[in-house]
DNA sequence: GGTTACCCTTGGATCGATCCACGCCAGGAG
DNA sequence: CTCCTGGCGTGGATCGATCCAAGGGTAACC
């Protein structure tokens, strides 16, 4: 019996040390209520005195839990959604380390088509799940179709999604989503209030579930100031040179006052486009943009853009990862937030 | 001995599946040179069909090794440091999961103070490392002194730095870092090719370690192509505005033909003042930044920059660790790595 | 005095992989 | 015919925390 031989303690030289039973010690940490107050303090003076902390191997093993939560990262695309990654994450082990839970990174090396997700591409949550590394997974594709979430569900897997289903609403996974249209919506309101009537639309093409949403927010907004949309919306890549090429274009034969855009990208490019006819952005032109980036924080002036709450998103992410790994039943199996405005020089 | 009955399958699963012992199954997978070739494939069809990948927990408890790699995530700051640490993050999970490890993430919710490490910022560290939950860790405050690094390392915790030990140099913990001077020179020699003469600086305050690395590549270097560097630099605060106001200061007095700046802000900001006194930056009036940040690829012209190469840090770092980790003396206690220059619309 | 409750002890089993020490068998060498 | 070695089986112990069941004290209560 090594009491303090080598490496760091464990339950049975706590016990020891503290004159008490293995059993007292676990019930300690575990259990304290059943111990009397004063017991109770002996031993966690104990504790704290040798800087015991339970074996998390050994924990895991007995109780089928590691505390661990599995992010998959996607290889490093340098732009902006990466940058809202970094964000999310950073909220997002804030969030779970206040449970109890770490988060575990890992990578997909098998990549990927496009609509059918072979096997390989899920071995590595496979992998994970079957070595009882991690207890569940959060899936953040949100600009994608987002097909693993449903999959990886339908396989038993706990996963919760940062992203809608957005190609099958059925789908019954917990995810959570921020609110593109009621971003956008607010990015109307707010342009109105400032005296503005003809406000354009620079967004992308179709087929991006996101972009038509946060589309949406412009039409069905502007339409409920009884204000026109014909003619203001321009669409195309996710580029600044479009954005630039857009801006030029409308301002040739619409006259908007005001510029929506879908992206931070995008109005980085219609602000290019201002000087270069003599105007300058502002609150008699204004450009919005959308998601926060740096870029729209450190030009000058500043960019107004949408920003997602994404402390908020990990916040809900983990309180749906609780009642899934508790087996309780998931409150929400779905849930919108809506984004702030971060209203800056150019509205 | 339920086979079938539920949860992954485990060892003695395997072996009864296969026809063989657990010690066999266990042989196949740690030491397969000990198999005759016809077992060996045996028992990999087995573990192939029953999707069998061994309990971490149970391994890690065994041998004493978790296989997982601790990275501290600061509390999020909304700047250009944070868009390095989310590539780099990416590059080091790549390298990590090569070798068989995996990064777990944590934060200390504790505040720092400047110079005293206080225990207390290091009970994060400690405690999942006493409960075994990670083998090694990664730091990474290459903006500050580090002073961690080289105190963890001094209580015999496996610890590899991104950042150099500053204010240390005696410091024995490997470490891995990025030569800002090397990059600075690339610049200057950069800007010597393209005929520029003077060649102004514009940089931090004294007393920021790298900050003053940086600065040293470009008087270093001016002096080795005999240009001047008298009232030719300027210093302040990592701000875009500062960065404005330090090149009007310099254009009024120095007639500086290029800017070399110690960050992708500063230079935005040095951007930004020329169109102000008429001038467009460009081949004529250059302006280089450092750390190639989203925005100086973004704006137009693009902004040409210096790139850290994070992806063959992560490399090296992951090498460190697997010496470390074998208790083989790592090779090199410190090294560093030579950034590339992105060239761009404004040189 | 007996009952009840509360607090704690005791001793064991368990999770699943690995480590250790044998033991067994076949084939080739001596 | 024996010895030896390579390949593999067997049974048990081990890592450290937790689960389980039974039991021994003490104090308060009727």
């Amino acid at each position: 019996m090594p009491a303090d031989d080598a490496g760091p303690p464990t339950l049975t030289t706590v016990a020891a040390a503290a004159g008490v039973s293995r059993q007292t010690v676990s019930n300690a940490l575990n259990s304290p209520e059943l111990l009397r107050p004063e017991t109770l303090q002996r031993v966690q003076e104990v504790i704290a005195t040798l800087g015991y902390s339970p074996n998390r191997a050994a924990r895991s093993l007995r109780t089928r839990a590691s505390h661990l939560i599995g992010l998959r990262i996607e290889p490093a695309l340098e732009d902006s959604a990466n940058a809202l990654m970094d964000r999310f994450l950073h909220s997002l082990v804030e969030s779970t380390g206040e449970v109890g839970y770490h988060v575990l990174l890992f990578t997909g090396s098998a990549p990927e088509s496009d609509i059918v997700v072979p096997a390989d591409a899920l071995e590595g949550y496979s992998e994970l799940l079957r070595s009882a590394a991690v207890d569940a997974f959060i899936v953040t594709d949100t600009y994608r179709g987002n097909p693993q979430a449903a999959f990886l569900r339908e396989r038993d897997v706990p996963v919760v999604a940062f992203g809608r289903p957005w190609d099958d609403p059925r789908a019954r996974h917990p995810w959570v989503d921020v609110d593109g249209r009621a971003g956008v919506q607010l990015v109307v309101d707010h342009l109105v209030e400032r005296g503005h009537q003809r406000i354009a639309w620079v967004g992308w093409q179709r087929g991006s579930f996101i972009g038509e949403d946060r589309r949406s927010g412009w039409t069905d907004q502007m339409h409920a100031h009884d204000l026109p949309t014909s003619r203001l919306s321009a669409r195309g890549e996710d580029s600044v040179d479009f954005g630039r090429r857009a801006a030029h274009a409308l301002l040739d034969t619409e006259g908007p006052t005001a510029f929506a855009c879908a992206s931070d990208t995008l109005a980085m490019g219609v602000r290019r486009a201002l000087p270069e006819r003599g105007r300058a952005p502002g609150r008699d032109l204004a450009v919005v943009g959308f998601d926060d980036s740096l870029a729209a924080q450190v030009c000058t002036p500043g960019l107004t853009s949408v920003r997602q709450p994404l402390e908020e998103v990990a916040v809900e992410i983990v309180q749906c990862l609780e009642d899934l790994l508790a087996h309780r039943p998931v409150a929400r199996c779905g849930r919108t937030l809506p984004p702030t405005l971060s209203v800056r020089g150019t509205s």
